[in-house]
DNA sequence: CCTCTTGACATTCCCTGACCTTTATTATAT
DNA sequence: ATATAATAAAGGTCAGGGAATGTCAAGAGG
């Protein structure tokens, strides 16, 4: 399972973990050296791994003095959480994205791992298979337990 | 009756057993070139004896990179907690039936009341009407978050 | 009949390369 | 000196090919 982009995905995670202020800051083009690949697949991995929904956001400047900078995204207060919603609010939810919005919720500490793997149970893949629209259904499914999250009295 | 299905079935279990995580990772080509069988074999093999309701859950990636994941959910012994539920009532599950089975097991401290409210949500009326027989699945998924509890690693 | 097995075709993910856009710096004309 | 034009130095986008897994229908065998 380590290819090239899991790679990358890891060594900047890892950048990011390091850093006090959750901010990494580096140039496409050294990252991109570094490990031999050409500079778009620098943009691939920030995709497919680092979008908000996911806790992350990106900003870049081009030209020179050129960056990309990636912020990770903390959902300290309950505003966050909100936004987060919102943003799962789509129509639809694969297994995948759905296990990525879990794990980042168990990573903030709205779930404790329990929970995190009786939800994973709820919306795998095998128990919705059968239904009509899967990805609809687990999108709904998510959208409630966020909701339930959000209860004031939800303790 | 050692059918290859069969024969791979065995192989996977008692690589899972031989696994202290449960969990065990693989290249779908890789078991059909082991066994001399076409790729979708295997996923015959999977969705027919790897069922969460049969105790395990598998995900997958496609592309480069790609894998097959299977995770134990569950040992193989019965309890009387499943079957009650299997026979109670014959593949359908009410939300009425569901509520009392979460509140025993939230007796039984089998669930916290956070985990109680969360597994009542998913298998709410609100979150399953829409489905083409939202009793079936109801039972589904309590039977896979019956099998989740009941792993002995599960703490 | 029901389970197994196969193979053709579909979908997803990764990676590359060609080409585009933006920003900073340098050169040039006035 | 100043405004403007050219050049260099970044990062962005997109389509395409290759590598995996997924799906489905039809045949094979008990």
């Amino acid at each position: 399972m380590s290819t090239l982009s899991n790679q990358i995905e890891a060594y900047l995670k890892q950048m990011l973990a390091a850093s006090e202020s959750g901010i990494l800051e580096l140039k496409r083009s050294d990252l991109a050296n570094a490990f031999t690949c050409v500079p778009s697949q620098i943009n691939y991995v920030l995709e497919t791994r680092f979008s908000p929904s996911q806790g992350y956001m990106v900003e870049s400047r081009r030209g020179g003095g050129g960056y990309l900078r990636i912020i990770r995204l903390s959902m300290e207060n309950e505003n966050d959480l909100t936004t987060l919603l919102n943003s799962a609010k789509d129509q639809r939810v694969s297994r995948q994205s759905g296990s990525k919005l879990l794990e980042r919720l168990r990573e903030e500490d709205f779930l404790t791992k329990r929970e995190g793997m009786i939800i994973a149970a709820l919306t795998s893949d095998q128990v919705l298979k059968g239904t009509s629209d899967p990805d609809a259904l687990r999108c709904t499914m998510l959208n409630n337990v966020l909701q339930l999250l959000l209860r004031d009295d939800f303790v």
